[in-house]
DNA sequence: TTCACATATATGTGAAACACATATACTATG
DNA sequence: CATAGTATATGTGTTTCACATATATGTGAA
């Protein structure tokens, strides 16, 4: 599976106008590949290229850059957030297998401490939308 | 009011680690600002310093650039989704006063949709986390 | 009355995160 | 044996942002 992505292009959050004076805006969180490939690696061990179908779930709203996310790969490796070992023996072309370390699984909770203030963020700025509108 | 906010300095989401093999993590949505901006305006027409204060409130996790601010002010008009009137005659430093165009209460509208989503994908990802947590 | 501090607006600049393009090589299959 | 799918990787320009700095006026205390 290859990962088109056709909508939006050239812009990173709130695009020109489309048709009939309408807004494209996305809420995109800052680095959430960081932890969503965390998360998806805890639950197992894979390679980046089936990452990428995990991460098209985990994170819907977002395209799937196979370059950037074998970068990220190498730079977390770098890091000793995660470990990664090649593998000729499977079936099918080489790959390089990732898998957590106790490193990642600390940054991934600390992730999800700051992902929780994000939500609380977002929920309260919601709820002053739409508190004042029903004044 | 000044703002000083001394906290993790020189980076954006992630951090090298503090003391402790602990890291340091911000889960910022992009562009939040702009939203919180909008939000603030569409309850009150001010001027950028004041809203400063405000969008402390509202964005309690981010320190407030007033360059950047001041820069997103006046990109925002140029666009027709704000308004602004020079102001000479209220006490204290001239200032300029902002406020909420028709084209800005429907971007806010689409904002709104948009962080709804991330909610819901951050929510997602966090219940994600928690259910394979107690298996 | 001047010095310090708060108010108020603004520009310059470099780096991080990212979108988009492209390269490479192997495998499976019709 | 050509074509599509799998798999990993580098190059590069743009956007968003952090941090530094400039400028001018109002206010209160020494």
């Amino acid at each position: 599976m290859t990962h088109p992505h056709p909508h939006h292009r050239g812009h990173r959050s709130r695009s020109r106008r489309g048709v009939g004076s309408e807004w494209r805006v996305h809420a995109r969180v800052e680095r959430f590949i960081e932890p969503a490939l965390l998360l998806i690696l805890r639950d197992g061990s894979t390679h980046g290229y089936e990452l990428a179908d995990s991460l098209a779930d985990l994170v819907p709203a977002e395209r799937i850059d196979m370059g950037n996310l074998y970068r990220m790969l190498r730079a977390l490796e770098a890091e000793g957030i995660v470990e990664s070992e090649w593998r000729d023996d499977l079936p099918g072309r080489n790959r390089r297998t990732y898998r957590l370390t106790e490193q990642g699984a600390s940054l991934l909770d600390t992730w999800v401490d700051a992902l929780d203030k994000a939500n609380k963020t977002i929920t309260a700025f919601l709820e002053r939308y739409r508190d004042r509108r029903e004044e």
